[in-house]
This record gives C-alpha cells, sequence and structure tokens, in this order.
DNA sequence: ACAATAAAAGACTTTTTTATCTTTTATTAA
DNA sequence: TTAATAAAAGATAAAAAAGTCTTTTATTGT
C-alpha cells in the first residue's frame, strides 16, 4: 500500500502531532524510539517532511520538530503520503497499466476505481489532527 | 498495492484464462507481448503460477500453459495474489504495525479495516473466468 | 532413436529501496 | 566567542525486488 518509507513518515507526522498538542518539540531519537524507525533513516525522512511543510523543524539545543495545532487541523495524511510516494496511490492502475481509464480499462478498473476513490476520500479528508488526537489520549498506538 | 511481479501475474493469469476461452495453449513469448512483460521474468512468474496450480503447464512442442474452463470458474484473483505477494494486502497493518489490532489499533485501523475488507471481496469473490471472458470479448486491456 | 520445441531450474546481474555513517550548518546558552 | 546541541546534507552500504542468461528436463513428431 505504502513504501516503508511513507510508512515512518505518517506515524512520525501523527508522533509530532500528538506531542505538540502537549506543547513538546521532538528530537529525531525521540521520534525513532516511538514509531520503531531507524534513527538515521528517520533523520532523511524528517528532511523530506520539512521541505515539504509537513512538520516545522528546529536546529540547535532544544530544537527538533513541531507542527502548529493550526497547522495540524489543515494538514491531510494525503500531503504526507504524497511527500513522500508521489500520487501514484491515488491515481494509478492496479495491474500497473500506463493509460488506464475508461476508454483503456484493465479488468479491475472499475473495481478499483471505487477502492481508490474510498483510499483518497480517507486521505484527503483526514487532518493530523484527526489522528493525533486518538495518540494522545492513548486510544491508538503506533508500536508492535 | 501489488509487486510488479504479482500485477505481471495477475496480467498473465487473465491472458492465459482467455487464451484458453478460445482452445488456445500459449507460450511464454506470447503471454509476455501480451502483457508487455520480460519475457525472461515471465518465464519466472509463470513457474510459480504453475506450482500453485494457478495455471497448468505442458512442455514441449506445442507446449505452454493453459487454464481449463471449468477451473478458471473456481480460481479467485486472491489465489494469484497469495501465490505471488503472500497474504500481507489481506492482512497486514496499512502503517505496517505487527500487532495492529483493536486492542492495539493503529491511527488508522478503523478506516483501513474497512478497505482492506472491500479489497479482500473483490479478490476473493472475482474469478479468472469473470475477468478473461471481457478481455476475450475486447471490453478490457492488459497493455499501455 | 533423434532433432526440435518449450518449460523448469539454477546462477547471476541490475535497479530500487532501505538504511548507515560522516561532515556541515544553524542555534542556544554560558 | 565558544562549547554543546540538533538538524541538514552528502556519500556510502546493505537488502530486497526486478530482471537476465545458461543449462537441464520433458514432450513431440519424424
Amino acid at each position: 500500500m505504502f513504501s516503508k518509507t511513507c510508512e515512518y513518515a505518517i506515524k512520525a507526522s501523527i508522533y509530532i502531532a500528538s506531542q505538540s498538542l502537549a506543547q513538546k518539540r521532538v528530537g529525531i531519537k525521540d521520534i525513532a524510539q516511538a514509531i520503531e524507525s531507524p534513527e538515521a533513516f528517520t533523520g532523511k525522512i524528517m528532511q523530506v517532511l520539512s521541505k515539504n511543510h509537513v512538520v516545522a523543524s528546529v536546529k540547535g539545543p532544544h530544537g527538533g520538530f513541531e507542527i502548529l495545532e493550526s497547522a495540524m487541523k489543515e494538514k491531510k495524511l494525503a500531503e504526507v503520503v504524497r511527500a513522500m510516494d508521489g500520487d501514484d496511490i491515488f491515481k494509478s492502475c492496479g495491474l500497473g497499466l500506463k493509460e488506464c481509464s475508461g476508454a483503456n480499462p484493465c479488468p479491475l478498473h472499475n473495481q478499483f476505481a471505487k477502492i481508490r476513490a474510498d483510499i483518497t476520500k480517507l486521505l484527503e479528508t483526514t487532518t493530523l489532527y484527526d489522528v493525533a488526537t486518538g495518540l494522545a489520549d492513548g486510544l491508538t498506538f503506533l508500536k508492535r
């Protein structure tokens, strides 16, 4: 579904958002712990998220990553996914056809159209805030 | 969604099924052409499909691959997918958690449960016959 | 029996993804 | 203004996925 990189990115974003709700800025080490990802690789991912303005980064002592509450209420999961995996998951054919469409449909075109639409709707409507609250409240988890 | 290998496998299976409907046994070269896949790699994939009894293979002159009409009416797409990618797509967590469940849910557990169920239903109910007919009738395509 | 055909099997190679290590840049506080 | 901290950037490395090439085995028609 998502690349591993993208899974880490989503989890990291949600974790940072939940910590930001408690006014806590978090560092790479902390993030890597929280989402069980390799630390250095997590750093790389954070660079991408930061460049794509999914999270804000602050260098130096007491630095780290954060997402303003106002921002996380706007940021959709789709933006995180696009930053890492592009928009393949939103657009591309389930069987890998380059020009799969109503005019040139693969054998599963219609069936997949529905599934893709559901995935798109989920990712385009869910904000980081939406999912961060559940984590902050201990209702959902990023490990195991 | 699926690995490239699995995409090829699904397309190859559908192509073989549609040709079998016309009593035509097809070889690797033919299959590779029909689904725009690398020939040698297609051979490897056919070995797996053959071992998993998705298709029947015949060696020697006039050999190739085929699927009996009675068999293709039983074979679900899910069996092709399982043969190539295992059952990750049916089971695994969207965010990669190993023990994602109602008791230890990832932040997207419920949302993904629905999507996974839809994918599973599609793959578990659609037979090769169902999709082969559309291809045989020129209504669907495996290229471009 | 033998030549031709076609898949199976095995050993490799290439590419992509995932992951690490080192150096540089920015920020802070003493 | 310097030492400490933490992310950014760059260069590699390891693992997995995708793809190729060569040899072997099975089948068929002559």
